[in-house]
DNA sequence: CATGAATGAGAATTCATTCAT
DNA sequence: AATGAATGAATTCTCATTCAT
């Protein structure tokens, strides 16, 4: 933590740890300080602002986000196994990180930060849609998928994949407030997107 | 505007509106007084607090939105036409009130209100889920869906439909920074969601 | 309660209750209307402002306290009775309207309304303190004590009585916290009076 | 008032102005603030809330009283002579600081911080008592007084000092409006303290 | 560079007072 | 005359940001 590359991201990580707790306007960036074991003056050495310290820890897990999702697209599997493995990483994620995407995506929308990261979030939204479709193309290619259009797949999957994700991060850990109690496992998943509703 | 209910109602849309726009912290009461065309003291009259209207108003429109999707399902109609005509109320309801759905998801997994509205959140969850799971049933039934696990459809729809209904309505409302244009109509999505990707 | 002048005296009353309570700041003019069964509007037909119903009721219980004091100066018994039944009254105005006379004298000082009453207040005091030394004067005359100033000896019986019935009333009503067991009758306290500390 | 401590001080002295013209409610924190100098945040990096500053700076008071009267109690006099000089510490307090002393006795009965304070008050005013209980006992044994109850002759002392410091100090303030011309010295008050009205 | 004490703009909330009914 | 819904001025408290050390 001695050299400043080392202690801008121990304020990114604080900063994404506390936000994803309380959201942008109820995070305190005291808190955030205290985290890091910082000055609360430090944080203005390396941020302009609360907004862009925000702004900066969303751009950051954004380049980590896109690199991982590079990483399965570019392995050495079949397309349905990268799905797979992208579900896998999705449920990973927001187990660790919570509905930080969601809250980003609200924030994009929110007056306030919108204006400032819409443009980050939009080119984040366009790469990683793109990449899907890569992935959704590469099974075209090879007839094990059928020719649908790629770009409505790849919402498909990331809509669907979001939903699995905070389903069972959650919602199922309300138990006792809640209770469906189906399998609900990854393979079930991979099966109704695969296959579809329709006998 | 004249008697106790309607102006109960009115500060409710307000508080609609601004909390859509701006979240629960960035919302002021003052504007949302404004915007009802109350005095600020009047909202105190009406609402315990903040938090509290936040909340009468999340209740408000999960009760409608519930009704909405009920009339939906007892219609007389075939279960593939109820689940386009979900797909459209999404559709509607997201051009008109924007992430409000996103937005209560994360202010009920977020520290503050969370513990206030989540209650009711889950409540509101299992209604719309079963529901959906009503339609998917009756397809089932009629022979018309595969014996799928009707709560991972469910699942399925919603997340789906919901990013269908964010692709169209915020992203491509930001024209001059993105610039897919494929045609992401609600034919091609319900293709996509009964046939699913394998050939 | 028909008629103006029953309702203005159900309001002093009110008043005076919640003013005793709470003092003049913390005092609702709506919980003394709640007190009293009328609207918070009808207040306002029978007093300008909370302040003036304040200095109206503080008036009013002045001018009560007063007609008590001259019927006991003008009971047909011996000088000491009298400043007995004086301390038997304070007693148990004390313990009926605690320390409503404290909070009148304090309120006097205190910038805000303390302009409004201390024309009425020395007024009052001035007649206490005459009455008071009536009853010595007329010890003195009937060479039951001896010439001592009877302005001081006034002061010192309306001061020592006032701690006497404070201790009595509060101190010894938090027993928990508190524990001096002594007789503390007023026998005691009027032997003290009378007769001094010196051998 | 550049170290830590004095500038807690700073803002005690300043809230005790403060309340003591006002009291507790009326006194607004961004008064108390303006008074000591410092901006209206960094009250609240001392204490905790407005009731939080009360209750300090009453403390701090009481404590300062205490001392002052042990002091007295310790020296090397008689007895009689400590009481002149206690009620001389009496007159010279009420001159700096008015009804202070009342004001804390008020604010302690009445709901809001009275809870707070009670303890403290209590406390106190058992320290207070016993300390002049000491001299009254002193006398005792000396054979200056009389075997009177101590407590009593203490609550005695207390509440006629005090009501003689309020004579003096607020009453004859008020000259326009009262006119009582008696002599009212030291010596006069001690008079009748020690030697009692019967003849 | 790093810090955290100091700041004050800004927000939620309260409540005396008004006024239409 | 009586009411209480509506109001907004006023107040407490919070917290992002600054700046002297």
């Amino acid at each position: 933590m001695a050299d400043k590359k080392s202690k801008r991201e121990a304020i990114i990580y604080s900063a994404l740890k506390i936000f994803e707790r309380d959201g942008f306007h109820k995070a305190k960036v005291e808190e955030i300080a205290k985290e890091a074991n910082v000055g609360k003056g430090t944080i203005y050495e390396y941020f302009k602002s609360k907004k862009d310290l925000f702004c900066q820890m969303v751009k950051h897990m954004m380049d980590l986000y896109i690199d991982m999702i590079k990483e399965i697209v570019e392995e050495n599997i079949d397309p349905i196994t990268k799905l797979q493995h992208l579900l896998n990483l999705q449920l990973e994620l927001a187990k660790k990180h919570g509905a930080l995407g969601h809250m980003i995506q609200i924030e994009t929308i929110k007056s306030g930060i919108g204006k400032d990261i819409k443009p980050y979030f939009l080119e984040f939204r366009k790469k990683t849609i793109g990449l899907i479709e890569k992935i959704i193309e590469e099974g075209i290619e090879k007839k094990l998928f059928k020719k649908i259009d790629t770009y409505v797949a790849a919402l498909f999957f990331i809509g669907s994949s979001n939903q699995f994700a905070f389903e069972i991060n959650f919602v199922r850990n309300c138990k006792d407030e809640y209770d469906h109690e189906g399998k609900l496992d990854v393979e079930e998943f991979m099966n109704a997107f695969l296959k579809g509703l329709i006998k």
